[in-house]
DNA sequence: ACATGCGGAGAACGTGCGTTCTCCGCTCCG
DNA sequence: CGGAGCGGAGAACGCACGTTCTCCGCATGT
């Protein structure tokens, strides 16, 4: 097997176990058997098993960004973009391997211990809400709006994955639609120099 | 010791470590070094760890939701109640030891694990949108709302532990005071016979 | 054909931890 | 004063798991 095909199976594997079911109930021995990489060459390749948790985490960083910009590009309007985010997760959340988020829930686990993960969690969340704050600009909203849409989607994770429903994502998307509203509607005001 | 009190101690330190360091990471063992209770009673208490975690949810569960009403409950005026309980989540991310919701970490650490945790958390959420839908009931909005605010709310604990920053707190407030105008004016604009 | 070295399977090792057991002192009752 | 039982300290046990080691087959180069 070659090297670079035994590094994607293994963090396949890494990824499906370890978002499934965490972090530390997941032993090396059954992402061995589920990858089919030996645990020589999986020591080889991650020399500890927290590396693998960490190339885990970056990889599905970058793919869960990329995955939500594809869908945000299906959109032209500017606002409709911003709204689209809450699609986005609304399909993820019907998902049926959905079991939260991956950062939220690697943090609660081991955000204590394992400053690494604490790091790679806040830097997820740093990249999603650069994202959102981008969004909004193109908009023409306030950088306040895109906190608040942070608030909303991180909001929408918690409680989809606690209740297992998607329900959340539609209110979080009806909430945005609102403070967008309102937001666009305090904009025009002021640019039509009405007192607030 | 007393029964009763070695029972308090024990949950006052399973609380302390579980919440602090994540429930995985503590040992029994260092339970009864940090409540001073033995081993041998600690086991007549709780005759496993996961009781030990069920108790600890469960009491903290109480206190939690007294803490949030106790600080709601200085507040008069039903539109500042609801947004009381953004300041309290505000003084509590201030909290030095503030690690992020003792639920969400739990469910993110065992909900795919433990089905007795993952149930827990979803008590606990329940009982927290039930209160906020009576506080939204009482303001005279409608029950979208509290939807809308349990998630600014959840997205708030999230965000404001993985930066370890208590902002997040101010600015579900402000998202939750426009929400609460939309509504308000929506509500008026009905009842004014406006036609939206 | 034969040596050489890489890779796989899985045993082995050490440690940490949940749980139980042993031993001992203390207290309380006859 | 004696014994009987409760509680504490911590050793012991069993298991799970991260990490390493051993052994063996196989491919490759001369």
């Amino acid at each position: 097997m070659d090297g670079t095909t035994a590094r994607q199976q293994a963090l396949d594997a890494a990824e499906r176990l370890f978002y499934g079911r965490g972090i530390q109930t997941v032993g090396m021995d059954e992402i061995r058997t589920a990858s089919g990489v030996s645990l020589k060459r999986l020591y080889q390749l991650f020399p500890a098993k927290d590396q693998l948790v960490q190339a885990y985490l970056e990889r599905r960083d970058v793919a869960w960004r990329r995955r939500l910009a594809d869908r945000v590009d299906r959109e032209s309007d500017p606002v409709e973009r911003v709204l689209a985010v809450f699609d986005h997760l609304g399909a993820w959340f019907r998902e049926p391997d959905f079991r939260g988020c991956a950062w939220i829930n690697s943090y609660g686990e081991l955000g204590a211990t394992s400053a690494a993960v604490a790091a790679l969690a806040r830097a997820h969340k740093a990249a999603f809400r650069a994202y959102l704050v981008r969004l909004a600009d193109a908009a023409g909203l306030p950088g306040d709006l895109a906190d608040h849409l942070l608030l909303l989607a991180e909001g929408a994770m918690v409680t989809a994955a606690i209740f297992g429903t998607p329900e959340p994502a539609a209110q979080a998307r009806s909430a945005a639609a609102l403070l967008v509203a309102a937001h666009a509607g305090a904009a025009a005001g002021r640019t039509a120099g009405e007192r607030v």
